[in-house]
DNA sequence: CTGAAAGCGCTAACAC
DNA sequence: GTGTTAGCGCTTTCAG
């Protein structure tokens, strides 16, 4: 039934080579210490009799399978699709296959995931869904896996990340908000043990700070997942909690959508009533109303960079120094997306 | 600076037993040839040394990788990733890794893609981005790799395929309009080469027929792409053939969001005007206005059960029979979801 | 320039 | 019950 593969063998019998010689002259960087005419003849009787080489073989041998394991919290999840594009956009030209699982943010089913990837021998692990806290993870690289991971970070290890300019987006979108006259600004976060939900709100403070804001600690309220319903809910909260408020700076884009669909049961109009903003610059955005002004992150280009940067990674470890070092932090910069979702401030 | 891997050697050494007992008393369903004291022993000092298996050599010996491929057109299309999902959700837990590669809808890159994932031995593929035609896959199968393909078929083959019932689909959809009191309803066609968007037009003309509807060639126009714009397009066309219709059935959710656009570009309000529906239900479109009467379609499950079909391949394959063959045909039902895209028609 | 031989880590007959 | 042996298909020394 299953037809049989064609191995090296096959051809060295048909052309009567050594299977060494045949190996060799099928890999382009040893095929010019062979005779030219050998080497066309055994590419011919390759092709012919459609010789694929069977890179478990060769992995196990070289101890490189050619493929990467790319971990993400959820490939249902908008913001990841575009991710993937990118990392893949760099790696198949290469030869490189993605192994990509979904940890669903759960520490034991990454856990799970990462020895699954590693059993596979993965070349290296592109991790876009890191725990600040990560032992797993740290592990492995500490084992020589080369890891890199994108959107998040680890904090104190030796982890290169790729994240974007979470800072530069907050202080945008405060000017923005300023601009437009708002002084009271809410600050829905995300949740703390994601460093995006952290770093957004560290800026947020900071920014705030500089920019001399009232800052009431009521203003800020967490969400405990990245979603719709926690932005719903968070949003409810804050109108509960009393503190006045014009605008809404949320973590990501998901949390604003909840948010103004929960200002919106309270009878609050945005941007009317209340100015709402979002993060990641997500799909469809442009066709869900109010159009939620946001800040656009770099998703497909974040791959690209991640991709590049385990490649860096790789290429040190197998000792194929190519002179470039893997950069411990690339910060990429984001882009203000001014919609409709914020207007000027109705009390000033 | 790599750690080197704890192999069945070094356990066997620790141990002070063979290795080809140390492989035994690893397997489960080896394990109760051998004395239960020695299986415990080599099972504590592989947790102690901190063994993990080497899938590669493993696959390298039994030609059974424990991985899968997955072909779609393209993961930032939000009706794979649910799919993707299903197929994990019952891939996973067996110990299967997937490797998802995006075809792009092209011939070639579909060709390439196919021999990436033989050339990595996987053990079976679930292809959803099928052309009618498919020579490669065809090929494929014959060679004796599992296959099977969702949610398009391939023709006049023996591939096993799990699709939808577009024909209730679009059957339940023309009642709803007719109800609603349309008689002239055009039909914005997805590309022929897919099986959806043939299979769609097919069961349109004939339930059309059926229904007894004023059946104009005029009215049925077909899209190039699964996407907005075409979608904008094919609208603008429609309406520029002078043809009259009071509502449009579209092949897709994203044509159906495109004919709106493209209708409101020509002063055309929807549902006021001219009623749209869509077919999949895509996530995000209840976030959208009008929100889109469409026909949902098992996203999840389809991902699911195309990898059971896939795994009674898979053991048929190996001569693992378990007694259930795969089915060539699965066909999952759809359901109707009524929102606001469609409305009484105003001329009836 | 090409052949011989060893071995990556594991499994599966076959012995004992 | 457990050890022996022989590879899976490939790469890579080392000879010649």
């Amino acid at each position: 039934m299953v037809k049989k593969r064609v191995t090296l063998k096959d051809i060295a019998a048909e052309v009567g080579v050594h299977v060494s010689t045949v190996s060799r002259a099928l890999d382009p960087a040893l095929s010019d210490t062979l005779t030219p005419e050998v080497v066309t003849k055994i590419r011919d009787t390759a092709d012919s009799l459609g010789y694929r080489p069977n890179r478990i073989a060769a992995g196990l041998r070289t101890n490189r399978t050619m493929t990467v394991g790319v971990m993400i919290p959820d490939i249902t999840n908008v913001i990841f699709p575009p991710i993937l594009r990118g990392i893949e956009s760099v790696l198949e030209p290469l030869g490189y296959a993605t192994i990509i699982v979904n940890t669903d943010s759960e520490a034991e089913r990454e856990n799970r995931l990462l020895n699954v990837l590693r059993d596979r021998g993965v070349d290296g692990i592109i991790h876009a869904a890191v725990l600040l806290s990560d032992p797993c993870i740290t592990h492995a690289a500490e084992d020589g896996v080369p890891v890199v991971t994108l959107n998040r970070m680890v904090e104190n290890s030796r982890i290169p990340y790729v994240i974007n300019d979470e800072e530069a987006g907050v202080r945008g979108m405060l000017q923005h908000l300023i601009g437009l006259g708002h002084r009271r600004i809410a600050h829905l976060a995300g949740p703390q043990h994601l460093s995006t939900g952290q770093l957004r709100q560290a800026a947020f403070r900071k920014v705030a700070e500089e920019l001399a804001l009232d800052l009431d600690e009521r203003l800020i309220v967490e969400a405990s997942r990245f979603d719709e319903a926690e932005g719903r809910r968070a949003a409810t909260d804050l109108l509960a909690s009393g503190a006045r408020f014009t605008a809404i700076l949320c973590a990501n884009d998901r949390l604003a959508l909840g948010a103004i669909d929960g200002l919106a049961a309270q009878g609050l109009a945005c941007p009317a009533d209340v100015s709402v903003t979002g993060f990641n610059d997500m799909s469809f955005l442009e066709l869900i109303r109010p159009r939620l002004t946001t800040v656009r992150i770099q998703q497909y280009d974040a791959g690209r960079t991640a991709a590049d940067v385990l490649l860096k990674l790789i290429a040190a470890e197998t000792g194929t120094e190519t002179g470039a070092e893997a950069p411990l932090e690339t910060i990429l910069p984001v882009e203000l997306v001014i919609r409709d979702s914020t207007a000027r401030c109705a009390d000033s």
